[in-house]
Order: C-alpha cells, then structure tokens, then sequence
DNA sequence: ACAAGACCCTGGCCGC
DNA sequence: TGCGGCCAGGGTCTTG
C-alpha cells in the first residue's frame, strides 16, 4: 500500500532508469488507468518525448517532459511500475506501457485493484493540474508546519481524518497515520479544536520520522502487491508499532494493541498510551 | 462551505 | 470443494 515513503522509492526508481530516454511508444490496456483522461492522448502526445526529470508531491509522482507536457502517476493500492525487459511478457494486470527509442528496457505499470492511474498533463506548470489541491508533503522544503497545525485545529473533525486529508498535508495513509499517533501516544478519534498546538505538531513530526525510517529501509510492504521498480519489496513492516500488530504487545507499555473501524478501515492503536477521548453525548 | 459517507476494484482468506 | 461475504484502502463524488 503505498504510501509517501514507498512513492519516493518507486520516484527514486524511475529518475535513475528513466531520464534522459524518449519514449517510442505509450500503450493503454485498461480504461480505469487513464479515467481521468481518455486514452488518444497517451498514444498521440508521448512517442517522441523525452523523460527529462521526475517529481512528486504526496503520493503522486509524474515524470517531467520536453514536449511540456506531464505523465502523472498515482499507484493507488497495489500499483506498480515495473522497468521491464522489452520483450518481458505482460503481467495479468498489465494495465498500460511504455516502449523506448533506445529499445533497452519497457515501463510496465501492474496494477490488480485498478486505483491506481495515469494522467496527462499538459499545462506545463511546475505543479501539475490535476494535483492542485494536493498539499505540501512533510519533507517539502517549502512545508510549513505552523501552518498546517492551525489549518489542522481549525477543522471540525478527529485528528486521524485530518491526517489523511491531502489537501491539509499530504503523503500520510493508514499505516503511517496509525504509526503517527502511536508515536505521539494521541487518539485518532481526538477532536482537532480541543488539540494544543504541540500535540499536533508532534503528531507531524512523528509522521515525518516514521515515513523516514521507511524511506531509509525501502518503503513498507504487506502483502507483495508493493515493489519497487526492479521488483523489490520493501521491508518496514517489521518496524511497526501499531498498524496490523492486533494483540502483539505495546513497545512502551506491553499492554495488547487493538484494532478499531474507522472510515471503513482499520485503525490500530495502544488503548492505554493513546486515550480514547470520551464520546460526547448528543442527548 | 464544510464534513462525512458511498463508491470504485480484485483476489486472498475465512467459515459453512 | 464451492461459494458467499469480508477485508485491504486512496481519492473522488455525492449527500447532508
């Protein structure tokens, strides 16, 4: 499930196998890969363009082009972008590809659930489009973090859903949320407006440190649906706290971590470290 | 304007 | 063994 961590190892991937080629060839195989657009412009607007940088912002990433134009990517739940031989048989969930000039290599986008997707940009702004509403990230040198604290206490909402909001700040999913709160020993049902301005900043910091750690390790990876672009997992899941550890005990105080539903997920938590906020009663 | 829930999708897994 | 139902969950859309 990739998350910020695991989209910066796939960008990481991409800039080192990628930049400086020019596409031949773009080929769609799955309509739900290119919703957002139709698929003409992909076959029409990238044979012929050069990779000449990558970035990301949260958990998009898009590949800068000479013709101006953007190809943006999102991995959605078990996305993958695969650097491929040529003549590499397509993988089930092949959902689209790229053919190169140089002929060395296929970028090879697999993706089983189908929320991942691509998108073409063609603004040409240093911020595509479609991603304008999409907030700074944590390491974004330009992320203001007081800022974001008091956009974040100004919500009428709970702490975890504001975490996941990526117009509020971007890149945290599920895992890194749970592991966030865990970290700061906060409740992710805690209102934002009764939240100091130190909880919340060390909610984000702990964010920040945890995405990280898995950085440093290659992204975390459950359930082999997650690879990098050569095919390889990650490994972070061996260093969570609280996300998918029901029942294994709280590093800081032992006591069972238990799971909860929320927003039609699971969320893991310490119930003795992160207080369950009182529900207030609606008479 | 804003918050919250529905929906999209596939395959592994569980219980019967 | 077969099958229904649940689970994983980010982002967008709809509803309230």
């Amino acid at each position: 499930m990739p998350e910020l961590p695991e989209v910066e190892v796939v960008r990481r991937g991409l800039h080192e196998h990628l930049v400086g080629r020019q596409i031949s060839a773009a080929t769609v195989f799955h309509p739900r890969a290119v919703r957002r657009n139709t698929s003409e412009p992909f076959s029409a607007a990238l044979p012929g363009a050069t990779i000449t940088d990558t970035a990301r912002r949260g958990k998009y990433l898009w590949l800068v082009l000479d013709s101006v134009d953007a190809l943006l990517l999102h991995l959605g739940m078990s996305g993958q972008l695969l650097v491929v031989p040529r003549d590499a048989s397509a993988s089930v969930h092949q959902r689209a590809r790229l053919s190169f000039a140089d002929g060395l290599s296929d970028l090879s986008f697999v993706d089983q659930r189908t929320f991942g997707h691509l998108m073409l940009d063609r603004g040409g702004a240093a911020l595509p489009a479609p991603i304008a509403h999409i907030a700074r990230d944590p390491f974004d040198p330009m992320f203001d973090q007081p800022a974001v604290v008091d956009a974040i206490r100004r919500k009428d909402t709970v702490l975890k859903r504001a975490l996941l909001d990526q117009s509020i700040v971007s890149g945290i999913g599920n895992i890194y949320a749970d592991e966030a709160l865990w970290a700061a020993s906060l409740h992710g049902e805690r209102r934002t407006r009764g939240l100091s301005r130190l909880d919340v900043s060390r909610t984000l910091d702990a964010a920040r440190e945890v995405m990280a750690a898995a950085l440093d390790q290659g992204g975390t990876s459950f359930d082999a649906l997650y690879v990098n672009v050569n095919g390889a997992s990650g490994y972070f899941d061996r260093s969570l706290h609280a996300y998918g550890q029901r029942d294994w005990p709280c590093a800081r105080c032992g006591t069972p971590i238990v799971r909860e539903s929320f927003m039609n997920r699971s969320s893991y938590s310490c119930p003795v470290c992160q207080k369950r906020p009182r529900v207030r009663r609606t008479r």
